[in-house]
DNA sequence: TGTACATCAGTGAACGCGCGTTCACTGATGTAC
DNA sequence: TGTACATCAGTGAACGCGCGTTCACTGATGTAC
């Protein structure tokens, strides 16, 4: 039991989970070493491992902790028809596409989490699942039939599309990913 | 002038293009060095500067290279109304899921070529410009209006789920994310 | 045809560097009495 | 209230290791004559 009480060291592992975030979406996770993460914190190497007992672990959290933010961000949309819609349209926004620090991790990070340490991935599969059941939730209301596999198209559909329009060099090219990806979504809404 | 003609030599940067390939789908292009790259086509390390100017050219050879592979598949699929079917049933399937190393390269790249030099993702847009002409070619026949923004939004969906289903740890999740962006990209080609 | 030589694909050790991780230490904070 | 002490978040140098890249070299291949 500690003599001190834990609030200040708490805030500072959410204050790294926090600036890791953005940091790792950028740079990736194989990009981004642990004294780079650290000193986004304002802190040393050194301390890190107070905080976590190793990079695999930190990144788990990181992508917990990103997928609460997507999930809050879905989960308090109004309950109308169209806040769906608003949301889709800034997701494939040419905002989102420019700052991937602070956008959604899977569109920063699917397909390294893929190669990636199973604690990792672990932490990935439950948030995305809590958010897979948020959207099928809000489908239902358009159209009560296979909710959640329409959830799933549109996701996989809205994480696609911002990927290429990051991968491709041509500015009109990207656009045009994007633009085509929002008629797709909007269509699938109904 | 080279006093020995160079077809050897071809022939072994073609080799190492391809073992490169598979590797760098499977582990990622960070995830992947030199010596590795160089063992796998039983050269070693030494070699591969007689080859390629750096490591970011190889990965530029080798996303050229893989996108073409792609594009030949596509562009070699019989015309009748069913064959690019077959061709979504397959890239959808269990077997590419579980294989990245023989699949489709931006299911196993895109986030990670969106974060690498120019020169890659320079290449990427070459070769998937291609790619979007041969998939709107062959949807046109079904329905001509719009068959380059259809062609992205397929385009996309597919490689999104295939990400999202090797991201995920639980096989059933896995699998229903590779049911649902069949249904969505069966629905897509009308 | 045979021999001396030029060429060059490939070898493998080494370079400086940044990685993830460890650890002896510092100094501010809170406790004991 | 004051002082000696225990705690512990954070420091920063160091560890072994693999990275991308360089380079002196080897030895098989082809040329010259």
């Amino acid at each position: 039991v500690s003599r001190y009480d834990q609030h200040q060291k708490q805030q500072t592992r959410a204050r790294i989970i926090d600036t890791a975030g953005r940091r790792l979406k950028r740079d990736g996770i194989d990009g981004t070493g642990v004294s780079a993460l650290m000193s986004d914190a304002g802190l040393t190497n050194g301390a890190f491992y107070a905080h976590f007992g190793s990079k695999n672990e930190l990144v788990a959290a990181v992508v917990a902790d990103q997928l609460q933010i997507q999930h809050d961000i879905l989960d308090t949309l109004p309950e109308d028809g169209r806040s769906l819609q608003s949301f889709i349209i800034e997701y494939l926004s040419s905002d989102h596409r420019d700052h991937p620090e602070e956008g959604c991790p899977s569109a920063a990070l699917l397909d390294e989490i893929g190669k990636t340490d199973p604690v990792v991935r672990e932490a990935y599969t439950a948030g995305i699942e809590d958010i897979i059941d948020v959207i099928a939730g809000r489908m239902s209301r358009v159209d009560g039939i296979d909710a959640r596999g329409r959830a799933l198209g549109l996701l996989t559909g809205l994480v696609g599309t911002v990927q290429l329009a990051r991968a491709v060099t041509d500015p009109e090219l990207s656009d045009e990913v994007l633009t085509a990806g929002l008629g797709t979504a909007l269509r699938m809404l109904g």
